[in-house]
RNA sequence: GGUACUCUGGCAGAACGGUUAUGCGUGAGCCUGCAAAGCUUAUACAAGGGGGUUCGACUCCCUCGGGUACCUCCA
């Protein structure tokens, strides 16, 4: 598989001979995560499942930042600790995404359980001489990175033009950063410069080395982290470790509302919670989906409803492969074709959107093989892996059913059909509307009736 | 101001130096007792403007313009 990396501007191919050792920018945990924190997570999740549906073996890590300013500001603006808060908001990045069936990641480091390491790490850089303490911190020098600025593309002239300089700040540069802040606001933690906390670039250089290694292979985050934060980790890492920090750079483009990026600060934010509840899981991953992750992505109540078309057709596909019973359509190549480009769209840069393309098609015709009452069962069978394969990799679940309402269902689709049969229309329509509202949509074919259980989707209507 | 990315049909959105992307939407039809769902078919013949390279450019180069992001915390 090739990935662009951010770096070089390269096509990087992953190597998955060896255990991929990938290192996630999680959230901060200080309020609920939104669908732009969720467009990012989704895109690793399929990555992981893609690399392992081609037998890698995944370490993914991806990281809690539990303290920092502004979760000591909802502390105090609440009462409470910073650790209350920080806890509050991991329980609800875990309820929201495992509600969107993204797989747990191997491990999830929280900067607070690792402040030895990140004074170890700072301890390195200062016995190195590139880092500095002063009366309010520890600083990063950056003129003692001579590569610093390679990430991002930006020259240190350019940017100390523009830099903005803290009065109250005792830096020697102006674009050096503290890796550690004395200071006496609660929770401190002790550190050979004074009591005080981490920076906040420092948790994932001294985290991600302690997981995975000097050097591992997927670094990634979302677009804004290039500048500074994973600017300041290469900086800090490769001058601690003297070796290239990650291999590939893999950054995801934002998520923004009438093409503005979404941000607390312009209140144009979207909770996952809320999302989850107007459109549920799949959509949303469909919707994550649909762009290159590279690239921004418009979040529309319209892009949704037209994913909800799409997931509609999945669900008919998947009942359609269950209740297969036509004539054996003669073998063609299509099936082998889709599943073929399905991969090479993946292994090109996580071309999702190729990808899906794909995945739609394969639905579409088999779709038509089932109204052409050619969907037999041997053929449904070789669908249905395939199918399921891809929805694996994707990440999408169709509604389970439970037996007693399969029974229930059965049951009040046979008295539909004796009442149709009977001419009894009325009563039949009174059973489908029955039907309608307990989410069975009713697929009526020439010979036979099938019925599917749809996911409710609150905004569907 | 600097840097990066971006500009494709009504909408979303890819690939590719020469082939219908694909999907949504829309029109018509099939199926049906009527619907729904699904299917069929038609429809977009598009490439921000202007130059250039080429037998041929949406694809490469130059230029002008628009947009967004980053340069401060940010997925």
């Amino acid at each position: 598989m090739k990935i662009k990396d951010t770096l070089s501007n390269l096509e990087h191919t992953i190597d998955i001979s060896n255990k991929v050792r990938i290192y996630l920018c999680g959230v901060t945990v200080y309020d609920d995560s939104h669908i732009g924190h969720a467009r990012t997570i989704i895109v690793f999740d399929v990555l992981r499942r893609y690399l392992e549906s081609q037998g890698a073996e995944i370490q993914l890590v991806q990281n809690f930042t539990d303290i920092d300013d502004k979760i000591i500001h909802r502390a105090n603006a609440e009462d409470k600790t910073a650790a209350q808060v920080s806890t509050t908001y991991i329980e609800n990045y875990f309820r929201d995404f495992d509600n969107l069936h993204v797989k747990r990641a191997t491990d999830y480091p929280k900067a607070t359980q690792h402040i030895d390491d990140i004074i170890m790490f700072i301890d390195k850089l200062i016995k190195q001489e590139i880092a500095y303490t002063s009366e309010n911190g520890v600083y990063f020098s950056v003129s003692k990175f001579p590569e610093y600025g390679k990430l991002s593309k930006k020259r240190i002239d350019q940017l100390e033009s523009g830099a903005r300089i803290r009065v109250d700040e005792k830096k020697k540069d102006p674009l050096d950063f503290a890796v550690w802040k004395i200071t006496d606001e609660k929770p401190t933690w002790a550190s050979p410069w004074g009591r005080g906390r981490p920076g906040w670039h420092i948790e994932c250089s001294a985290m991600s080395t302690k997981y995975l290694g000097d050097d591992f292979d997927i670094h990634g985050g979302g677009r804004d982290l290039i500048f500074p934060h994973h600017e300041n980790e290469i900086a800090q890492s490769e001058s601690c470790t003297r070796v290239r920090f990650a291999k590939t750079w893999m950054h995801v483009g934002m998520v923004t509302i009438n093409g503005e990026k979404m941000a607390k600060s312009t209140g144009n934010v979207k909770s996952v919670r809320h999302v989850l509840d107007d459109w549920g899981p799949n959509i949303i991953r469909l919707f994550c989906l649909a762009g290159h992750y590279s690239k921004p992505i418009d979040y529309s109540e319209e892009l949704l409803l037209e994913n909800l078309t799409k997931w509609r057709q999945v669900e008919t596909c998947h009942y359609e492969l269950i209740n297969a019973d036509g004539a054996e359509s003669e073998k063609n190549d299509t099936l082998a074709k889709l599943a073929r480009e399905f991969d090479q769209a993946l292994d090109d840069d996580f071309n999702t959107h190729l990808a899906l393309s794909s995945f739609f098609q394969l639905v579409k015709e088999t779709n038509r093989l089932a109204a052409d009452e050619k969907l037999g069962k041997e053929n449904s069978q070789a669908i249905k892996t395939e199918l399921q394969r891809m929805l694996d990799i994707l990440g999408l679940v169709v509604l389970e059913i439970s037996d007693k309402q399969r029974q229930e269902i059965d049951k009040l689709v046979s008295d539909r059909t004796q009442s149709r049969q009977e001419k009894r229309f009325k009563d039949a329509d009174k059973i489908r509307d029955e039907l309608y509202d307990m989410n069975v949509q009713l697929v009526d074919h020439k010979g036979k009736t099938i019925w599917m259980l749809k996911e409710p989707i609150r905004a569907d209507r």
